[in-house]
DNA sequence: TTATTTTTGGACTGAAGTAGTCCAAAATGA
DNA sequence: TCATTTTGGACTACTTCAGTCCAAAAATAA
């Protein structure tokens, strides 16, 4: 699976390879038309479970569809601020770091 | 100035060392002591306004806190998820860079 | 112990944000 | 032209969340 620059992207170029319009993707996923357009234009966030039927509907991973929609999310909030990104990242990182050996079995 | 584990730690280790009560800080960022405590135990988030204005009481760089603050956020964004967090950030920070480099003076 | 101050958290409110719907105009294509 | 698809505006219902108020618990002082 192809990642594009957004997770519309990546969703818009699963649906135009297989020559579907919007229309019948969203009668399959039984969401509204307009709602996938908007998904596809990064105007409407997906849901997890809709993303489960995305990765079902086009035969993809659902964890990469995933980190297509998580990095995307947080890609854009990091944007929204000045120029630490890396730095946010940077301690953003150490940071799950340490929650996760926090949460791990240490018993 | 020292990163703490969290936001809210680090914002109470600036008070503690001053040895200042909740009420005292409060009153001189003209918020709800309530509000200050809860900040402090990550219960509620800080605007970016009010980042400025611990960063002016406190004298510390409001670039670090920031910094401090936003990787909360993000951390605590990820960890909600499956285990793909370094996945997650290296695709965000793909899509930061190259976000970066649409918004530069390419002129 | 009693009195005073600080810290904590529950319950609530108002405002902001947002998923999802409906509809109609614009674009595409036959 | 006519039919279908795409786009987006306006709206609603629901959720989320900063911020307030208050009172009980915890800490500190007297």
């Amino acid at each position: 699976m192809k990642l594009e620059k957004t997770f519309g992207d990546t969703v818009k170029k699963l649906r135009e390879n297989k020559n579907l319009p919007l229309r019948e993707v969203a009668e399959a996923l039984n969401i509204d038309t307009s709602m996938l357009g908007k998904i596809e234009k990064n105007s409407r966030k997906p849901t997890k479970q809709l993303i489960e039927k995305f990765a079902k509907f086009f035969k993809v991973s659902s964890k990469d569809l995933t980190i297509a929609f998580l990095s995307d999310t947080v890609a854009y909030q990091i944007m929204e601020e000045e120029d630490f990104s890396s730095e946010v990242f940077k301690v953003a990182e150490e940071k799950v770091e340490y929650l996760k050996t926090k949460k791990s079995p240490d018993k």
